[in-house]
DNA sequence: CGTATGATTGAAGGGTCTCAAAATAGGTGG
DNA sequence: CCACCTATTTTGAGACCCTTCAATCATACG
């Protein structure tokens, strides 16, 4: 199923059979990407959302002097441009990272699904606000963490983002970037990264190499990264580690 | 009335009359804080919502070594925590910057209001999604300008809201908080912010003071801050300056 | 008028950037 | 299978922006 993904591991369950079905049923058609291709050009009026099914998406914003800042990065089952549903445009650019195969919605046909199953309307309102949450989660990271503290974070969320839908087993996953494309999501240079990768390699915390994370000590990482992944709204606890790190009681 | 700023300057004029009076008789109630309050704890479940009519509010996150980032500074008109709606409970804090007059609503009937009236329930999803908007680019800020262009995005983003809303001519705003807030939305330390703030008012770009902002030369602030509206979804073209600034075409 | 809070300024240190070069990896054609 | 070419990673040295730590100044308030 192309939807399968979707919301797994996000309070999926809260959506019944009938509903599930009749998302898939709203797949208008599937598309194949190539890597490194532009998906959406910001202020382009769209009619269609893109559920991803395969591979790795991000969302970025450029500056005048050409730097890049992703503003996300989608793992299959995410809705990339679900935003562009009640916006109609977009404010920023898509594009692959890696091949992707995604599941596009009409958005005549989502107005219709959201009248018709009022419970999946809501699901995806919600879906968007995870990605709601996850911004802010980068805005803390990058207003207050420095190097190290910002490319573990992005690993741990990663990590943990891929375990809720089954792709990695919680210290292995793959991220097919290059050190240019975490620099762009951390806020930091290319050169400025690979010292980074060096010290967190060093200090056996992760490794990142051909596109592969390894995560040797995940409890230094998420101290590292400050990172509780409570923010992502997980179904239920998976992860019975110490709670209450970052925020107070 | 006290939701004739929602959504103000921002596609307001894409909900009927009939709407407009169905959102206004879905007010629970109405509260007053003062300021420096906290008004939702992360974490907690909330069963309302609140539309903010007067003051200053914030959401932000705590690090662990106290340090604190915001992730959304709220104007009059602002929907603060409608997240909390289809999320069930928040990933952040929010505390009012000043006295403030919030309008209350049951979650309970915001489900009714919408199943009743599709068109606003999807107007509120939109509203939701400028939030997103607003965090990416907040994100961008961060990750790519330096502290004088952050500051500076800061006020621009700030004036143009307050605009929207009928609470700034577009020159002079007030923005009633210490220097510290805007180091903590900002990310970086208030003894910069206040370098950062003399060298914008030797430059005679704007001037902070006393909980208010004065504007001197926009387009320079708008350069400093790569400030471009249209993140903000603004209802028309009401600043008709030279657009495609940051992003390509 | 004393006290608390916020704003302002100075000096030194550190984290990250810039510029530049070298090493490695990946892909292609001979 | 090697030679070549390009993209990416890695390393070094110096500069710069911002932080840290302190102290002083201004302002509001009891």
């Amino acid at each position: 199923m192309l939807t399968s993904r979707f919301l797994m591991g996000r309070h999926r369950e809260d959506l019944s059979e009938h509903e599930l079905e009749a998302l898939e049923r709203a797949v208008g058609s599937v598309t194949t990407y190539a890597a490194r291709e532009e998906l959406v050009h910001h202020g382009t009026e769209i009619h269609h959302s893109m559920l991803l099914v395969e591979g790795f998406v991000c969302r970025y914003m450029d500056g005048l002097d050409g730097h890049r800042q992703l503003v996300a990065l989608h793992v299959p089952g995410d809705f990339v441009d679900l935003h562009g549903f009640p916006l109609k445009r977009l404010d920023h650019d898509i594009a692959s990272l890696t091949e992707v195969k995604v599941a596009n919605f009409p958005h005549p046909d989502l107005s219709r699904l959201i009248v018709q199953h009022p419970n999946l309307g809501r699901m995806l309102w919600f879906s968007t606000l995870l990605d709601a949450a996850m911004h802010r989660e980068w805005i803390f990271r990058l207003g207050r963490l420095g190097a190290i503290g910002r490319v573990a974070h992005f690993f741990a969320e990663v990590g943990r983002r891929l375990q809720m839908v089954g792709l990695s087993d919680g210290s292995l996953f793959p991220l097919p970037l290059h050190q240019s494309d975490l620099a762009e999501a951390c806020g930091i240079t290319t050169v400025h990264v690979n010292r980074v990768l060096r010290d967190l390699r060093e200090r056996k915390v992760v490794n990142f190499k051909a596109g592969e994370v390894v995560v040797h000590d995940i409890l230094a990482l998420h101290a590292l990264a400050e990172f509780d992944d409570r923010y992502l709204y997980p179904s239920a606890a998976t992860q019975p580690e110490a709670k209450e790190k970052r925020r107070h009681p």
